[in-house]
DNA sequence: TTGAAAGCGTTACCAG
DNA sequence: CTGGTAACGCTTTCAA
């Protein structure tokens, strides 16, 4: 056992199989499995000792045309990868699956347009199998990039526009069901700022609500904002209480959005949880930052992860993914703002 | 512009010769950068559009023996990757400094034994032309290789009994910043639990602090404790404050075992920071946990990951990496503990 | 400035 | 069971 002097050329399949004394494809054979007498075996498998052999992928990626690697894009402003403790979740989650089945996960962080070109080119360069996409956009090059080389894919959320595979969460059952909570807690004028109603998401968990309180749904009391976010929900929030000052509680479409909420009523003078009640959705940082913290929606950051890869893999073993996607529940964390 | 009808072969440099009338050297040529009339340029050029040529990094990996990738190895229980702050920091950082140097940066978890195999096979596999590896240990498989490979490379942290480049923080320098911080707030009987002395980060961080203290220095309020864990440091503030229950200050050589400290204090009838002041080390989650916060030194995420990369891009481009390490700036971050 | 040809390290096929 | 040979897709001499 020599390990090669480091500025040594690495020793080849050729190498092996002159020290062994056999050929190439025999060598081969005892790597990649087939028939092999226990001699020959043997030798081939001391000389690959002797000799420091090992393989070299890019050779071998070349002919079998595929790299047994799954790629993970993280496609995000810069700071999201920090905050989003979903993120880490869903890695995770993808990564076990795909470990599973023996294929490496290669993480890839879009940061800037540099980062967009070069992982547009590594993608198609066949370095990787498939890809799991983690908050595409539409016409993003990266979706292109993917949609042009038929590449087998999963993205995680649902990207407007996109007609591949993805994975989510049931946006409609778990509004319905938190509503449902804030109800049975005995709150009877419950309203919504409800965001982002051009997307399925926001447009979801808008019917939700509207399910859950059935006969006593109450249109007046709905406030739709344009986007997840703080200031729309403290707008928002704060048109509300003007139209139903008696309010009992509101459903924020996330949790920026109820955070902004909070911000609101407390401006008004209104105490949380003990005036009005506050549920937001997603279960993100903002969810922890306020006081008091929300009752929200969990996103199962894992499972999410999971059910991509193994979207990816159904491809890659030459199964059909439906485009339709793939919908998970997202359990409520009870906390103590209602 | 006719996309290669899923299923068909990918359009090679050998059909862009073909549509273009020339061959496969000059298609290279416009590809690489080299002489070649504006004539022929073009004409490949929109040969290219024309059969939709992307080119095939594992050929062009063959031939060139390089990848223009650089590994990103978090080798950490599973939890780790959701809870440690600094590792997507640390992340972010490399990827910035691989990013402007043109480097792919591929991230690889690893989470199992099995995780292990795999990646250990994967950079063998020549599909990376360095590494940056987080929180190693010695004798690991993925070490070992690297060792054997000769991949140059870079480690965050220290891992003892490793000889090749790293980055870390000044141990010695933010303990003793932080010590005559704790000292100019008017405190005057300050003690140490000094964890781990037999690695270099705990005896350094003992070094910084009996340095600030200078001739007020008193062994006799050093308690050294075997790990940088809650539970040592529970016990050590108890030894503590047995011999010399004067103490008006305790610097705890990691938050974690700050927040022992903090809870034996508590126990024991003192108030923080009004009777003792608490101060740790590392700005982990333990130092938001405890109750009040701790004041802490700030590990520089960021920079840590751009160092590090930026060690093993100048290994890749013939330099010769000092494998003493390198050591880095690490602010104090106050919070309410002293 | 260009074309031809020789690899890069592997696997896969086909006789033997 | 084994050895030879032909790819895989690209870059890089070397002549022309």
């Amino acid at each position: 056992m020599t390990p090669p002097p480091p500025g040594r050329r690495r020793s080849t399949v050729h190498d092996v199989a002159r020290a062994a004394g056999v050929s190439r494809g025999t060598v081969s054979r005892v790597l990649n499995g087939g028939y092999v007498s226990e001699h020959a075996r043997e030798a081939i498998q001391t000389a690959i000792r002797e000799v420091g052999y090992v393989p070299n992928n890019a050779a071998r990626t070349l002919v079998r045309q595929r790299t047994q690697a799954v790629g993970f894009i993280v496609h995000e402003p810069h700071s999201l990868f920090l905050e989003d403790p979903n993120i880490g979740g869903i890695l995770l989650g993808a990564n076990t699956a795909l470990s599973k089945a023996d294929y490496q996960m290669v993480c890839l962080v879009i940061d800037t347009d540099r980062d967009t070109e070069r992982v547009a080119r590594y993608l198609s360069g066949g370095f990787v199998d498939g890809a799991v996409i983690v908050s595409a956009r539409h016409h993003d090059p990266i979706t292109d990039v993917v949609e042009r080389l038929g590449l087998p894919v999963a993205y995680v959320g649902h990207p407007p526009g996109i007609r591949r595979p993805w994975v989510g969460i049931d946006n409609l059952g778990a509004a319905r069901a938190i509503t449902a909570r804030v109800r049975a807690s005995g709150r009877r004028r419950i309203g919504m700022i409800a965001a982002a109603l051009d997307r399925d998401s926001g447009s979801d968990r808008l019917a939700g609500f509207r399910d859950a309180l059935g006969e006593d749904f109450d249109e007046s009391l709905v406030e739709p904002v344009p986007l997840y976010a703080f200031a729309d929900g403290e707008a928002g929030m704060r048109r509300l209480l003007e139209r139903a000052p008696d309010i009992d509680a509101v459903f924020g479409a996330s949790d920026a959005v109820a955070a902004g909420a909070v911000q609101a009523l407390r401006a008004a003078g209104r105490r949380v949880p003990d005036d009005v009640g506050v549920v937001g959705f997603d279960d993100s940082a903002w969810a922890v930052r306020t006081d008091p913290p929300l009752t929200t929606v969990d996103q199962p950051a894992e499972g999410l992860g999971a059910a991509a890869a193994e979207t990816v893999l159904l491809q890659l073993s030459g199964g059909v993914a439906d485009a339709g996607g793939i919908l998970l529940d997202a359990p409520i964390v009870w906390r103590a703002s209602v």
